[in-house]
RNA sequence: GGGCCCUUAGCUCAGGUGGACAGAGCGUCGGACUACGAAUCCGAAGGCCAGAGGUUCGAAUCCUCUAGGGCCCA
């Protein structure tokens, strides 16, 4: 049980005694001031209208009624009927204990076990490399997966691949066209095709590749004979080949550059394998028109989007085109009802902001497929503004410069960038300096937490080579901890399970980025003015123990971010 | 034209489901290494929370309108 539950637990308590109403929440927040305590609560004031009791006489009831507990010191009653509770400073030194013995599991609970959660992110088309936006929402993401995680939840982390449909259609035409100029042909490329230099390099890949395994020939015309043996007359089979042979390399690419970054998925799906292969959107169309939620117009079956329910679209969308094609939207809902909610409770997609439009459809789908309204969640990830030096950087997709998402982790480093990233909210713009990025100083605010760990480390260190015996934990006597400074850092401690549970509920990890940043700038000024090592060894093995526990919460809260912990920089 | 998001210090951004005097980092200015790592620390200046109404005991936070910015659809 948390600190706050207990707190909570106490509050209640107190009300029955007095006889007056629970309330249905308790809400703790810590107060800015440290003379409005340590933890603080509005309960007294949110009760008054039921209990008809002014707020601060409710208050002062609690006090009065508030059982004894070693957690808290003292309450008051200040302001309009706020509720103080300052917390035991020995109390505080002694819960250190708590903290290193439960070592990396610090911060874990079981807030959300029994939730099965299906997490889709990135999930790029397969028809280029990765770029910045979606390092960012690799970044996010990957932290929110260790975050409901380390709340209990089960998580399935998805990315899903485009390797159908008109995009992937126009990839096969570009990459065509790209091994056929590499034959010297004269083929150009598609009027809605992709440019970029990256399906050059692969189309010379792909003649490499045939020549080796099909000829073992150098020979160019012996190459170009052996593609058209390979694909004799039939365009749509020749079509097909080249798109599936690209997916393939650039879904390796995506994969190996996202593993580097520290991101390993649980599931890769496929468009084609696993949803229009299977037959899924049929399915789903017959099961909509079932419910009465089809009709047809102009030759095509439409989706009375607009019609539902919590969750209505602006307008009606289209399954089945005239043409006899099911939308993109129709595949999509398919897969999601009969797939990714078969093993989950909760489906989560991460989206772009170009995709926001297609929100609104997709949760009238999921309501008319039955799915209650808050078990289907997109959240926006926000544009990426790339600067150098506070100058933007162009990127333009039509003339085929981007910056990758490769070449960020190049000149940044994964540390750095995914820290970045997980200091904005998710829905909020961002603008990425690479300058600032790259540099190793006080701008750059991922240095700032890492030198706290690995500053902790090297105290360790200086420990060992000066030979001194450091007790066990049980035995280290935690009660010369009484610095202010010291007492403020074992309250932070003590807040990192709760930052790490609403992180985890509001689906914000930024939070726990920026609770480690306030942590590193509690520690660092208190490590400036209060020596470690010294002769006062019941004073130090005390420090030693509050050092080794905030490094202890630097590194699982990094850990959540997928950020490293240096031993030394 | 319709819809969604945004506007907080010079800059970049935080401000749980409304709370007690508006926060951080960077930048600027001025200081600190003959003791555990100066990727650090100490201090200062810097704000009508875009604007106007409303709800509330109480609003940066909720509602409406206006102005400005971004995106999607047409």
């Amino acid at each position: 049980m948390s600190l706050t539950d207990r707190l909570t637990e106490g509050v209640r308590t107190a009300l029955a005694k007095a006889g007056l109403p629970e309330p249905e929440a308790c809400v703790w927040e810590v107060p800015r001031v440290a003379e409005h305590g340590d933890y603080a609560t509005n309960a007294a004031m949110a009760l008054a209208r039921a209990a008809r009791r002014p707020p601060r006489q409710i208050a002062e009831a609690i006090v009065r009624h508030f059982p004894s507990m070693p957690e808290v010191e003292s309450l008051e009653v200040a302001g309009p009927g706020f509720l103080n509770v300052f917390l035991s400073p020995i109390w505080c030194a002694t819960a250190l204990r708590e903290i290193l013995e439960a070592g990396d599991a610090y911060g874990r609970s079981d807030a959300e076990r029994g939730r099965r959660i299906r997490l889709e992110f990135v999930s790029a088309n397969p028809t280029g490399p990765l770029v910045i936006v979606n390092a960012r929402a690799a970044a996010v993401g990957d932290s929110l997966a260790r975050l409901l995680r380390s709340q209990g939840a089960r998580v399935t982390t998805e990315y899903y691949v485009n390797d159908a449909g008109n995009q992937f259609e126009a990839l096969a035409r570009s990459f065509e066209a790209r091994v056929l100029q590499e034959l010297g042909q004269p083929a150009t490329l598609p009027e809605s095709g992709y440019p970029g230099e990256y399906l050059v390099d692969l189309a010379r890949e792909y003649l490499a590749e045939q020549r080796i395994t099909r000829l073992d020939d150098r020979d160019v015309k012996a190459a170009r004979r052996a593609l058209e043996s390979l694909v004799v007359g039939d365009a749509q089979a020749r079509l097909a080949h080249f798109g599936r042979w690209a997916v393939v390399r650039m879904v390796e690419q995506q994969r190996r550059i996202l593993r580097d970054y520290g991101v390993e998925y649980d599931v890769w799906s496929s468009e084609q394998r696993d949803v229009r292969d299977k037959g899924l959107p049929d399915k789903a169309l017959a099961e909509l028109a079932a419910r009465g939620l089809t009709y047809d117009k102009d030759g095509a079956l439409w989706f009375r989007s607009s019609q539902m329910e919590e969750a209505s679209d602006d307008k009606d969308r289209v399954l089945r085109r005239s043409s006899g094609e099911v939308t993109y939207f129709a595949v999509d809902l398919a897969y999601h009802h009969y797939v990714k909610f078969a093993g989950a409770d909760q489906v989560i997609n991460l989206f772009g902001p170009d995709h926001h439009g297609y929100v609104p459809r997709m949760k009238a789908a999921m309501r008319a497929l039955g799915h209650p309204h808050e078990v289907f969640e997109v959240l926006i990830v926000q544009l990426v503004t790339l600067l150098r030096e506070g100058q933007p950087v162009r990127m333009s997709k039509r003339r085929g410069e981007f910056v990758l998402m490769e070449e960020l982790l190049e000149e940044v480093g994964r540390d750095a960038a995914r820290f970045i990233f997980l200091t904005r909210r998710h829905d909020s713009p961002l603008e990425f300096d690479l300058a600032v990025a790259t540099r190793q100083s006080s701008e750059n605010p991922v240095y700032y937490v890492q030198y706290a760990h690995a500053r902790i480390r090297s105290i360790g260190n200086q420990v060992a080579e000066q030979g001194i015996a450091v007790p066990p934990l049980a035995e280290t006597d935690l009660s010369p901890l009484r610095e202010p400074e010291e007492l403020a850092l074992i309250k932070r401690l003590l807040q990192y399970p709760e930052i790490v549970k609403g992180a985890a509920r509001a689906l914000e990890p930024h939070r726990v980025a920026y609770f480690l940043q306030e942590l590193a700038g509690a520690f660092h000024p208190y490590y400036k003015n209060h020596r470690v090592i010294q002769d006062d060894r019941r004073l130090m093995f005390a420090r030693l123990a509050l050092c080794a526990a905030v490094g202890r919460v630097v590194k699982n809260g990094l850990a959540l971010l997928g950020v490293s912990a240096p031993e030394s920089m």
